[in-house]
DNA sequence: ATAAATCTTTGACTCAGATCAAACGGGATT
DNA sequence: AATCCCGTTTGATCTGAGTCAAAGATTTAT
């Protein structure tokens, strides 16, 4: 079912090397982290966690997107989170899952027994920190979007989330103040509505509203184009560019 | 403007000295930690922070409750945290506070100012364990919240208002499996809406709702009974009781 | 006590987004 | 090239929650 795989990748020359879990790690811890990873890839759709599964592992995406989404008897679901390279899946400390983990593209984890690494972590305060840094990081992102869940109408709702990708996008290739930029959405509507808490059918018709504004430009369904990028954030609601520009 | 600062309280004797971020430490640490902090005291009503400030200390709420909210320049509020004895307010390793911070009750706080603080826990990692701990759980709840947010209605959203309310209630007085409770909701109408993504007219609409139906009895405005915790969190549509009983 | 200020409840009406339904488009399969 | 499949768009209608407005209930101030 799983891809195969992969060739170990050395941390020195892991892409992921300086934002991950192990981005604050000297040398010799990074080689004792060496001795206990492993990678496992995942094919885009399937799933990497259900919910109350006992998780025996913990890890760091390496590359590809995941979703952490929460689902209510009826079926209603909510996405609480999306996995970019870097970001850390499991909590240390915890028996079972609290979130169905999902890869929404091809996907590959660099992965530690639990066990093995609170052990480590216990044993170095390098990566102790920087997991609260990140959590601490996830908090303000979970909160950030309890304004728009809340708050925001469906039409700033997707300004927010095409924002947000816009951020990530411009944050991997440092070009400096750019006005416009073009990017994939790595989510269908279904997920953008999942995150959104609207309709697939509101999703789809708020893009149309966007494009037919001249907010975005859409070529094909996935591919997007922003010509002004502060216009954007304006839609958005956000009372500033969050230090997007300059 | 405050209220007098009160007689310094020995953290040995500490109302929240196993639950607040120094519920890990030995003795010798809390000693240490005796020697940097400071009692403040905060009115009902009395803004503790406000968003963009310059933050020179953290700290642990003692006593009373406070809410974290978050404001778009048109005025519309969101809550994205609730602050109830022993939660940790401020971040290790940030200038500016993300979030407005006020007092709903008369409050008291445990502060420390910001560095020496993150100096204690650069040396002791019981500490930034703990709060690593304490993030994470902060974490999973506004994950929880999200779902509340985006997915459910009106009337679920209050149930699982007061079924967060019931839970903490009933953690302060362990019994056991009981199956009705009594308690004081300590926010008003509007707070709740704000918690909910509500106007505070459908707050008190659904409220009155769920008096109709049976599901809460109300003496005057604040008190709340609810004869069925079970029925209470079917109302709110969790799928579990959360380990509430037995 | 009376008045003022809050907070809360209730009613009438509106509207943004949900629901139900049908058609469209592009890639994969045959 | 025709068919199927899946994600997407668009239309028509419905409805849950918002908005606007007024009155009731509590607490605080005079």
């Amino acid at each position: 079912m799983n891809a195969p795989i992969p060739a170990q990748i050395s941390c020195a020359t892991c892409p992921i090397r300086h934002r991950a879990v192990c981005a604050r790690c000297e040398t010799d811890e990074l080689e004792a982290l060496e001795t206990i990873k492993y990678y496992r890839s995942y094919e885009a759709g399937q799933s990497i966690i259900w919910s109350g599964d006992v998780m025996n592992f913990v890890g760091s995406v390496v590359s590809g997107i995941a979703t952490l989404t929460q689902t209510m008897e009826d079926g209603r679901t909510q996405m609480v989170g999306l996995l970019l390279p870097s970001d850390f899946v499991g909590r240390p400390g915890r028996e079972g899952a609290a979130y169905n983990v999902v890869a929404t593209t091809d996907l590959v984890m660099c992965c530690f027994r639990k066990k093995p690494f609170e052990d480590m972590m216990a044993r170095t305060p390098h990566i102790a920190h920087r997991l609260l840094e990140m959590t601490l990081d996830e908090l303000d992102a979970a909160r950030e979007w309890m304004l728009v869940l809340g708050r925001k109408t469906a039409r700033e709702k997707i300004a927010s989330l095409l924002t947000v990708i816009a951020r990530r996008d411009a944050s991997l290739t440092p070009k400096g103040a750019v006005n416009a930029m073009t990017f994939d959405l790595p989510l269908t509507r279904e997920a953008m509505s999942d995150y959104l808490g609207l309709t697939l059918e509101t999703v789809s018709r708020q893009m149309s509203a966007l494009k037919k504004d001249g907010v975005i430009v859409l070529e094909g369904k996935r591919r997007v184009t922003v010509p002004d990028l502060g216009r954007l954030f304006e839609e958005a609601g956000d009372d500033s560019d969050g230090g997007f520009l300059g």
